[in-house]
RNA sequence: GGCCCGUUCGUCUAUCGGCUAGGACGCCAGGUUUUCAUCCUGGUAAGAGGGGUUCGAUUCCCCUACGGGCUACCA
């Protein structure tokens, strides 16, 4: 039974490289019915952003992804926040140590960091690993008294991994394949902070293990680390999860990773849903996007369905979602793409759905009935990219004009425009139904010299304002006799 | 700087040694709609460069270039 998990960090709203990553692990699980462990990883207090996780967990639950273990759904492994397991960290790390494969270390971050720049200044880098251990103070460098002291007197001090000298780490992802990282580049990683927390690195580790993961699917940023997990797990006589790593979602133009400022630049969203939080942000839910076609696009950043077809829900991209061929190159975010998906799924979304949307969105609409709403909705949710888009496209079936196109107005200003105008008057007041108005104007038109063009367009323009929207007998028919009547004879005030 | 990962139309991608390099978005043209949009049809456009290996390389190997990531007591 496949076992993954979505691990953030809560330092601010989920972006959609996170959900991307979150949808993945969501794909390849529920492909086999296993497991979506939902894990906040919570250590470094200094970072944490308050709301940060509920946003996540609202972010993600828009999308339709509830996970079966989280911290708000307790499952057999919980806590599910890291900050609520630091007894079992110490345990480990304890037992880490017992075994000779990670070491005190009491040298301060000043200390460290004046180290660095020395040998920066030198065109040397500073690697605290076998090169330099010993001349630094720590457990393996000081005699066992000096550190027993050391400790007894609570000396500040972190954990840190002892990683070998020699040899190399064989490591294996499903996306890349096999690699072959020589140890000696490896530095001695901190486990344990000083504060008690754990780094990543451990944490991540022991909850994979203690969970029972058995896959490990995240970012590629966390490929350079692979190999001291490999260690870890090792060093613990752990098995180890499969490992795939994910390629990153890289702004418009390929330089660097997708963010926040790109999305201002190009003026798209880059989280699902708002962030209330401190510096407050809209996400693709107030942008007008559907969390199905959101989802759609995200999938093909990085993977493509076997057969020919390209729009999908979630659970159809869950049975197609195949892990080995995700490609392992970066891909670009595009916004024209994004929209054409969410086009797709607005067409293909009931209109039930879309009115409530609207009544969201706008003001105007909620005063408007529900089925009347959704009657409008059905006429124009094919010309949609997004739910932002419906209310302009669909206001003038509940609204009279306010002011006409002046291109479109030229248009229709030649000799009869008085003559058309009365006629669809005296039509409105003497049909009882509105099958067959447009057919009858028409034919009035074919008798008196007007042809279908002009007393279309003239129509049109009276009717909407412009020389745009669905079709004429349609709005007839939605808006009714009586407003026809209404309308021409504004029309007529305003321009004749 | 060091280490790691990557490189096919403008963009997302298919190809897993036989290629007239396929699809989608975008763009362009035509058709439908007597409007606009939708929709349909067609077109445009690509394997970074240089070496190998091979009868044959987009595909395998090496180098270079370019891009990205990591290099924190952040994740």
């Amino acid at each position: 039974m496949r076992r993954v998990r979505f691990a953030p960090s809560p330092t601010g709203p989920l972006h959609i490289g996170g959900l991307r990553t979150a949808l993945f692990n969501y794909f390849f699980t529920k492909n086999s019915g296993g497991s979506f462990i939902l894990r906040i990883e919570d250590t470094d207090k200094k970072r944490e952003v308050k709301g940060a996780d509920k946003h996540i967990r609202e972010s993600l639950s828009w999308c339709g992804i509830e996970p079966d273990e989280s911290p708000w759904k307790k499952g057999l492994y919980g806590p599910y926040k890291q900050s609520e397991r630091n007894e079992i960290y110490k345990s480990k790390i304890l037992k880490l140590i017992k075994m000779g494969r990670a070491y005190y270390a009491f040298d301060s971050e000043d200390e460290l960091s004046n180290l660095r720049n020395e040998h920066e200044k030198n065109g040397q880098t500073f690697v605290y690993n076998w090169r330099n251990r010993m001349k630094l103070k720590n457990s393996l460098s000081l005699d066992k008294e000096a550190v027993s002291e050391l400790l007894e007197k609570g000396a500040r001090h972190v954990v840190r991994f002892l990683s070998p000298s020699e040899g190399s780490v064989q490591t294996i992802d499903i996306i890349r394949g096999r690699s072959s990282i020589d140890c000696r580049i490896l530095d001695d990683k901190i486990l344990m902070k000083a504060d008690g927390t754990p780094t990543y690195h451990f944490a991540n580790v022991v909850d994979d293990h203690l969970m029972k993961i058995t896959h490990v699917i995240r970012g590629e940023e966390w490929l350079p680390s692979l190999a001291l997990h490999f260690l870890l797990y090792d060093a613990f006589e752990w098995q180890k999860p499969k490992f795939a790593h994910l390629p990153l979602i890289l702004n418009p133009n390929g330089k660097g990773k997708l963010s926040k400022r790109s999305g201002e630049k190009g003026g798209f969203p880059v989280i699902p849903i708002e962030w209330g939080g401190p510096n407050g942000l809209k996400g693709f839910k107030e942008n007008g996007f559907t969390p199905s076609g959101l989802i759609n696009y995200l999938s093909t950043l990085g993977w493509t369905p076997e057969e020919n077809v390209e729009i999908l829900s979630l659970d159809e991209l869950t049975k197609m979602f195949q892990l080995e061929n995700v490609v392992s190159a970066g891909a670009n975010f595009d916004l024209e793409k994004m929209k054409w998906y969410n086009h797709k799924h607005i067409q293909r979304q009931e209109d039930a759905v879309l009115a409530e949307e609207v009544k969201l969105l706008c003001k105007d609409a909620k005063e408007i009935r529900t089925e009347d709403l959704e009657a409008a909705v059905s006429l124009v949710k094919e010309r949609a990219n997004t739910t932002t888009d419906l209310w302009g496209l669909m206001s003038y079936l509940f609204y009279s004009p306010r002011e006409y196109g002046e291109k479109d107005l030229k248009k229709i200003k030649k000799d009869g425009l008085d003559r058309i105008c009365s006629k669809i008057i005296s039509l409105a007041k003497e049909r009882t139904e509105t099958s067959g108005f447009l057919e009858a104007l028409k034919q009035w038109g074919d008798e008196n010299g007007f042809g279908a063009g002009q007393i279309m367009m003239t129509a049109r323009v009276v009717l909407v304002g412009n020389l745009s929207g669905v079709d004429l007998q349609n709005i007839v028919s939605f808006i009714g006799l009586k407003d026809v009547q209404q309308r021409v004879e504004c029309f007529i005030k305003k321009n004749i």
